[in-house]
DNA sequence: ACTTTTGAATAAAGTACAGTATTCTAATAT
DNA sequence: ATATTAGAATACTGTACTTTATTCAAAAGT
């Protein structure tokens, strides 16, 4: 699929090379001084400096380089130059502005880049998508998706998700006197009492919670 | 693969400069063959057809291209390239295993890339940082960021951001007879009529809430 | 027989170059 | 005076070419 809605690259039709050929041009020109009185040959478009294209007016509006790159990603990359790159993409807030009515800059915060935001750990995060409402107290709905981080130490009071019977669930963590729970935030479920430590493997801690409205 | 069967011919042209004197003596003291005997040259390494460098040593293991890029981009884009490129996190899903204990696998859906997924609309999506929680109910908490696309036509029963006398707002639109309304999802906060609808600018449709645990 | 040395073969990498595209102004035409 | 045209200047673009790096096996050494 090609989702590359805004092409905000220019892109210019090569137009066929008529007017190129200015060494042939002159070449015919000088060559037909002999047969043609030598006064003919026009006089336009004065020697001058200053003339010429100016710079920046390229597909990208800057010097290019050429660099080489792995043949299968070449088209990746073209379309991630394409599209500008990384895309921070404004953030704003709603908090009470100075005066009004308030332009957009009033609540202009920056720019924000999404895996920046929740991806602090690359290798070690991964998704999962939530079934069941067992922990909607804690803003976890159906068909979540949950960014769980494996490098965050799973500690006494963190979301977890880990796996308990080989089953997945997302829960929060229970350290108390020696005993480890695996607590639910809804009224409707018990918590889940470990006996069995080696019975329980923990994946990894939730740190953000998407949901579609 | 390499469409081109026939070898060619191996031209060398001789265009060091910087070496030319030692090169050039080199070579004079070679060529005056007169002083080294022909039989000198070590045979080693004989010639033969399958030696050389081996395809895909390479740093990226694969063949490579020069492409143009724009210079204020490079950095970036070898960092893209060096990390992989656009990286799709393994999706994990809650859902009951057929058997147990359940491998990894079992839960694996796919790769979830989180531009692709929470941003349809590049050029027309921007974020806001929630303040207030008038919103509650619809699991919109504080500091939660909003995913907004203004691409989205603000129909009935949408969640909206919208500018209401100056002052940015994250409202359920409700459109009843010939009525405007923005309403909260929270009893302590009472609904807004809008009287004059110039004094509202809809920013953008809510499609997702990002909520840090 | 085994190890070391060596150069050819070949791929990778970077860059220079030739060809193309574009703009500006003087010369010409109206 | 105004509009049009032609040509020079110069930036953009893709790729061919040079240079560099690496591997392999034959030859030489032990």
């Amino acid at each position: 699929m090609k989702p590359s809605s805004s092409p905000p690259i220019p892109l210019k039709l090569a137009t066929s090379d008529a007017t190129s050929d200015a060494t042939s041009a002159t070449k015919s020109a000088t060559k037909s001084a002999g047969t043609t009185p030598p006064s003919a040959p026009s006089k336009r478009g004065g020697a001058r400096p200053g003339a010429g294209r100016p710079a920046g007016q390229g597909r990208y509006g800057e010097a290019t380089k050429p660099v080489r790159l792995p043949v299968s990603m070449i088209d990746e990359i073209m379309d991630y130059v394409a599209t500008g790159g990384r895309q921070p993409l404004p953030l704003f807030s709603c908090a009470v502005a100075a005066g009004f009515p308030s332009p957009a800059d009033d609540h202009l915060e920056g720019s924000l880049d999404l895996n920046d935001y929740l991806v602090k750990h690359p290798a070690a995060t991964f998704f999962v998508r939530v079934s069941g409402d067992s922990m909607i107290n804690a803003g976890i709905h159906e068909d979540d998706i949950l960014v769980v981080d494996r490098s965050i130490e799973a500690r006494h009071g963190k979301i977890i998700i880990a796996a308990v019977d080989g089953q997945l669930t997302v829960k929060r963590l229970h350290h108390k006197s020696g005993k480890t729970m695996l607590m639910p935030e809804n009224d409707r479920y018990e918590p889940i009492t470990i006996s069995d430590e080696a019975s329980m493997v923990i994946w990894g801690v939730v740190t953000n919670v998407i949901h579609s409205v």
